[in-house]
DNA sequence: CTGAATATTCCGGCGACCGTAACATCCGCC
DNA sequence: GGCGGATGTTACGGTCGCCGGAATATTCAG
């Protein structure tokens, strides 16, 4: 079962290949360099145009996972005001996972939208203008 | 509040509106024309460079789904040698659907991907090399 | 003193996907 | 002339990431 060699060198065990889109843009977010899991749910908000709303069970669950698996790790924790804030910072495995996984995406939106541009010569109403 | 227009309009009750993967690669395959599940199967694998292998399960099961939520429609039925073909067509719902999320992946790709570039040229916590 | 924002923890539940087997027909091979 | 493999669909148990909501604790606005 020749596995194609792209997903596979850094992600060990139980790596959900594929990246769904919370955890695809908690690592995103944590690309531009250690956030605690709050910020990381605005930050996520802010950047998908506010269209994902991150929960906290999906959050410090990701995140607990993805530390599991090397992705991300626990840079540091504060405590501010008597609040905890915990701090987390990707990896180099996790950097090379969200690279793999964006080139992943750019492909396959490629491969969509080229074979709708073949579609579009029959019918097909437009109702609004893009 | 404002939920962001995209992935609101035709997406009636439980479409869950990121797709995912396989269900991302069985409409793209469908834009390009009706096929029968076997042959989605199949395409699928070779326009994702093998990496995606659709089980039967998943296939048949995102079929059924796509056509209750009215993306895909059985085109129509052939009888081969006995055995049963069922075609199935991408709908216009289905392409707009197929459109939008193609433009999520391209823009959660490009704002990954312009993270890590940011990452890379400052600081690098775990000197693995270079 | 009530309510919102900050920040984390916990838990029940759902749904897409996986993995595998079964069933049926036709073909190549030995 | 039977065995295995390709074609094509159906069925079902199980896993796992995400959702939805509530609890906890502190600080600041009204």
């Amino acid at each position: 079962m020749n596995l194609p060699a792209i997903y596979r060198p850094p992600y060990a065990r139980g790596v959900t290949t594929p990246l769904q889109e919370p955890t695809f843009l908690i690592l995103a977010v944590l690309a531009d360099g250690p956030r605690h899991g709050y910020a990381v749910i605005q930050e996520v908000a802010a950047l998908s145009g506010g269209r994902v709303q991150l929960r906290p069970g999906t959050l410090y669950g990701a995140l607990d996972r993805l530390a599991d698996q090397g992705l991300v790790t626990v840079d540091r924790e504060e405590v501010v005001d008597g609040r905890l804030r915990r701090y987390y910072g990707l990896t180099d495995d996790g950097a090379d996972l969200l690279a793999a996984d964006a080139e992943r995406l750019t492909s396959n939106a490629a491969v969509a939208l080229s074979r709708l541009r073949r579609r579009g010569s029959a019918a097909r109403p437009r109702p609004s203008q893009a």
